[in-house]
DNA sequence: CACCCTCGAGTTCC
DNA sequence: CTCGAGGGTG
């Protein structure tokens, strides 16, 4: 057990430390998820040890942004933060311990805003003019920043002097957030990186660094948004419910977070909850959760603070889907197509519920554009809920033993001499017989987009290579002669030989199109192969197609069709296909199965989980009555059949007013059940 | 010659 | 989901 004070006192210095690189320096060292943690661990800490409170530590003054540039600025009230929930039974818990403080009988309802993830800021206006403008500060006292929030278009310099069929206060004191819209802030980086700057990581900071511009002409250049979502004081007659509030506040010209709603229970809320945190990609605002306030205002009011937390609000925070690591190492992985892919081997780091330890750097130029090094302290998002990306470097976290990442010069599992096509971004293993090359190609072959065969997976491939049973996938195709020798594999029962080998005869028959796509010629996908199917008929007549007739199916250009021609111009490449037609793989075209041609002409975007089609059936549907299906929405797209939690094609076929298809309004279209 | 559209390749974790 | 790049179009 550690000693609690020696812990404490550890703790105070740290945030000490990053309170002041964060509010002061605008510069900081941990991200505000990890900054949060500690501090909580120091608040629970003190709850258990009130005793060894200190005067100085930072809850006792909730961090210190006063820069010594600005004046300050007492609040007429202090700027209360908000106790923070993590589930549906903090939510609960939280309506419980409300409701004992109240008169036994009372009723509650609520309203529920989302969580802007920007700095607060205090605007007061007097006789209907934008007097003073503040940050937030410590809560008590903040910078007075008022010719910079007086830049920002979305805070009226003038409210009216009546809303609502009511006189405006003389002094109205509102709180609202600034931030930057994330296509404001996408925008700012183009510029950014287009001036040759580095791009700013964090939305966040890049608003605090805005706000806290000297010379406001440079804020004034700075697309922020300012949304407000409460009256700290008012001089006159004011609502009593919080949701009247927001309406009143919207007509008086402030612009409120849209999405927020009154529910008359909490139950309402608790539904409410998950579909935000669903939504929350698609939104134009970073959030990073939702605030659940008690509607009554008066009741509200007499539930008094709690600490610096008012009872009657809590914040559910989302998991943070960003976290800070170290860059332990750099590795090179080798695909199909040889082509080099930088990955970043992380310093295991717990974000949005999992734990990532390897990240993508897709490739080198993106590498040099970060100026992301081994031993760097790394910015780490799960990019659209999922996928981990390295995308900022903390570079004040530097101890100058950082060293570069840069290509390898020879292949790292064949030694061959690397190369680097002119022009390109990648950087290539030119060896077609690297064995890297040769699994993953094999990987590719089995795999669900090409002869999806069953009972074929990485890990069966990576055995059959290793104990010497396949050197290359048209091997495959002889594994039925070794049923003997498979069995005597550790792990090869006799059901899983025989699913294999039954998935094996069956991949013979897949239709041309699917054994093209197999064959993993760089740039022949499942689409183009379906072309060159359908304009050919038969794997013979394109093998011995020249590059000039390749070029006449569309779709085709002149480089593709000369990539195609030296694939199989390659000794290797044709050996493979020679062996593929003599074990009886199928190589020839078959008119497609038409169900109808009702969808003609029709392209279609898939986006979520549809209720009961899977993609597969949702597309061979689709082009069986001589549809498309593309994978991102334009102008021309025809249709977006969407399913549950869908992605950001949602939001772009809104923007650019494509029909919205559910699958009942998909079946409806084709006619079936 | 710019653009826009589309396709393909590779990616993480459970 | 992202990014690069090929292909086609205005």
């Amino acid at each position: 057990m550690v000693d609690p004070a020696a812990r404490m006192s550890e703790l105070r210095d740290l945030l000490h430390f990053h309170g002041y690189r964060y509010y002061v320096l605008s510069s900081p060292l941990i991200t505000d998820a990890e900054y949060d943690a500690l501090y909580n661990e120091l608040v629970e800490l003190e709850k258990a040890h009130p005793d060894l409170i200190t005067p100085d530590s930072p809850t006792q003054r909730s961090g210190n942004d006063l820069s010594e540039e600005f004046a300050k600025v007492r609040h007429v009230a202090p700027i209360l933060s908000l106790a923070n929930g993590y589930s549906v039974e903090d939510v609960r818990a939280w309506e419980e311990r409300t409701l004992k403080l109240l008169p036994s009988g009372t009723i509650l309802s609520y309203t529920l805003e989302p969580k802007l993830d920007g700095l607060t800021v205090v605007l007061t206006y007097e006789n209907g003019v934008l007097v003073q403008a503040a940050t937030r500060g410590n809560g008590e006292v903040g910078d007075d920043v008022t010719p910079n929030i007086r830049t920002i278009r979305t805070v009226p310099l003038r409210i009216p002097a009546h809303a609502n069929g009511m006189t405006a206060p003389e002094r109205l004191v509102v709180r609202g957030e600034v931030m930057y819209l994330k296509r404001d802030f996408e925008a700012l980086n183009a510029r950014q990186i287009e001036a040759g700057l580095p791009p700013f990581i964090n939305a966040r900071n890049a608003a605090s660094g805005a706000l806290k511009q000297k010379d406001s002409r440079i804020t004034a250049s700075r697309p922020l948004t300012a949304y407000v979502y409460q009256v700290v004081a008012s001089s006159g007659i004011m609502l009593d419910k919080q949701w009247d509030m927001l309406e009143y506040l919207g007509n008086m010209g402030f612009l409120i977070a849209p999405g927020a709603a009154y529910y008359p229970t909490l139950e309402q809320i608790e539904a409410e909850i998950p579909k935000w945190e669903a939504n929350r990609d698609a939104l134009d605002y970073e959030i990073d959760g939702v605030v659940i306030k008690v509607n009554d205002l008066r009741i509200a009011a007499e539930l008094g603070v709690v600490g610096k937390d008012p009872r009657g609000a809590l914040a559910y925070k989302f998991p943070a889907r960003e976290g800070s690591t170290k860059l332990l190492r750099a590795v090179f992985t080798v695909g199909r197509t040889g082509r080099v892919i930088p990955n970043a081997q992380l310093e295991p780091v717990f974000i949005g519920g999992i734990t990532v330890s390897n990240a993508t750097l897709h490739n080198f130029d993106y590498v040099k554009a970060l100026d992301v090094r081994v031993g760097d302290t790394v910015v780490v998002k799960r990019m659209g809920d999922v996928i981990p990306n390295v995308v900022g470097v903390i570079a004040g976290a530097r101890t100058g033993s950082e060293t570069a990442i840069t290509p390898p010069e020879h292949c790292p599992y064949c030694d061959t001499r690397i190369v680097h096509p002119e022009d390109a971004v990648d950087y290539y293993c030119p060896n077609v017989r690297c064995p890297e090359r040769v699994y993953r190609q094999v990987e590719f072959f089995v795999s669900r987009g090409a002869l999806d065969i069953d009972g074929l997976g990485a890990q069966t491939v990576k055995t059959l290579i290793e104990k010497g049973f396949i050197s290359d996938e048209a091997d495959l195709f002889d594994l039925a002669e070794k049923r003997d020798q498979l069995l005597e594999l550790e792990g090869f029962a006799e059901k899983k030989v025989d699913k294999l080998l039954t998935g094996i005869q069956a991949a013979k028959e897949r239709p041309l199109a699917r054994v093209i796509t197999a064959l993993g010629i760089e740039g022949v996908g499942s689409t183009i192969a379906a072309d060159l199917a359908v304009h050919f008929g038969s794997l013979d007549a394109i093998q011995n197609a020249s590059a000039e007739e390749l070029n006449e199916v569309e779709g085709i250009g002149e480089v593709l069709a000369g990539g195609i021609r030296a694939w199989f111009d390659d000794p290797f490449h044709s050996g493979i296909v020679g062996k593929l037609r003599e074990r009886g793989v199928n190589m020839q075209g078959a008119p497609r199965e038409r169900a109808g041609d009702s969808l003609e002409g029709k392209t279609f975007v898939l986006t979520g989980t549809l209720p009961t089609l899977t993609r597969e059936q949702a597309t061979d549907l689709i082009e069986s009555h001589g549809g498309k299906v593309v994978s991102s929405v334009s102008k021309k797209t025809s249709f977006v059949l969407m399913g549950d939690s869908p992605g950001s094609k949602a939001e772009k076929a809104a923007k650019l007013s494509v029909p919205i298809l559910s699958e009942a309004d998909f079946r409806a279209l084709l006619g079936i059940e």
